[in-house]
DNA sequence: CACATAAACGGAACCGGACTCACCTTATGG
DNA sequence: CCATAAGGTGAGTCCGGTTCCGTTTATGTG
């Protein structure tokens, strides 16, 4: 019922494209990209931006949230290809460059935080669920440690985040995961 | 050598009137206080503002730097005239009023976070010294425990901060510092 | 293959708010 | 008391998000 017409090609059609628009400039570090910008990268004009979100930072929220499904939805497909330790561990590369985008929106998310929009408790949530589900599946394997929970492993990683966001910092954070891994590792039964 | 002329009577009265004014609105919640506003309540013009202060963030981040300027000189006060454990109760409701305009500004701070500004670095490390300096002497009394330091209990206070600003949130918060105090002091040589 | 029509688009205009500037006022020291 | 430079003023500029309405286009129907 929430579908009650199924949306023009066209327009489903610029919708991703300013969703995806958007995603680039917050990526490429322009923190606080002018509509305009987002609209002419996306090919279309303001109008059609605010056709598709109520505003600006509606906009903002909406690419934050589908990042977070995507990486939510990763640790499944990540499992089913993978062993489990690997699978840890491209996980939390996925999870550093999600950083990337989300430290390119912190700035503008900081208003939205203020409002009442639960993305971000409701990120954390399903993050610290997504870790766990990893590590679980890794401890049963005997190829990680059992004594961290997901939500640790978040507020670890959480450290990461909150690195100032300089020229070096996306391979920084890629070695302190690898640190990380070489932890888990540490201690689990059958150690590699 | 930086006060190259010692500044005209009434641009001083100026000045505080609107740092003050500044201070007043963000205690008051109107968290993006307009300059016209501010300028206005502090009984002068825009123009007049901008000659005291570079720009709006400028004003906010000298209000934000005062107020721990404040804050850090208290304990001394303190401690002079009262026992450290009451000192110590004393501060921790300042950090709570403090946490108040804080909270005011939090919103307008985190532009300024994103910048280089030091304003926060700075002011959690000055807070986490003054804290300490309370804990040794509490310590040192017997009033107060020994394992606990400056940075761990501004952490704890922190949570406060991330309280949503809701009509009883004064209170409440008052209510979680008298909890830790009971804590601090439980364990103490000399518990009361 | 038209045609009707509702959906979608474009972009100039609007508006609110930070910031500037050319001119006026006043403190200050001689 | 005057000269003068520091200080104050506020209408105006600029900038960026948001709105609005005339135009274009996808889509389904005869």
């Amino acid at each position: 019922m929430p579908s009650p017409r199924p949306l023009r090609a066209d327009a489903r059609r610029n919708r991703e494209a300013l969703l995806s628009a958007a995603r680039e400039a917050f990526l490429a570090g322009d923190t606080d990209a002018h509509v305009e910008e987002i609209a002419r990268s996306a090919g279309v004009a303001v109008g059609t931006l605010y056709r598709h979100f109520e505003t600006r930072e509606a906009l903002i929220e909406e690419v934050y949230r589908k990042e977070v499904d995507d990486l939510c939805a990763a640790p499944e497909q990540l499992l089913e290809h993978h062993a489990p330790q690997e699978a840890l561990r491209r996980f939390l590369l996925l999870l550093v460059d999600h950083a990337a985008v989300g430290k390119g929106m912190s700035v503008a998310l900081e208003s939205i935080m203020a409002s009442d929009s639960p993305v971000f408790d409701d990120a954390r949530i399903r993050m610290g669920d997504a870790l766990t589900r990893l590590l679980k599946a890794g401890s049963a394997a005997g190829t990680v440690r059992g004594d961290v929970t997901g939500p640790t492993l978040l507020r670890a990683l959480g450290g990461i985040c909150a690195m100032r966001v300089s020229d070096g910092w996306l391979d920084e954070a890629r070695q302190i995961t690898n640190l990380l891994l070489d932890g888990l590792r540490h201690g689990a039964p059958h150690a590699t």
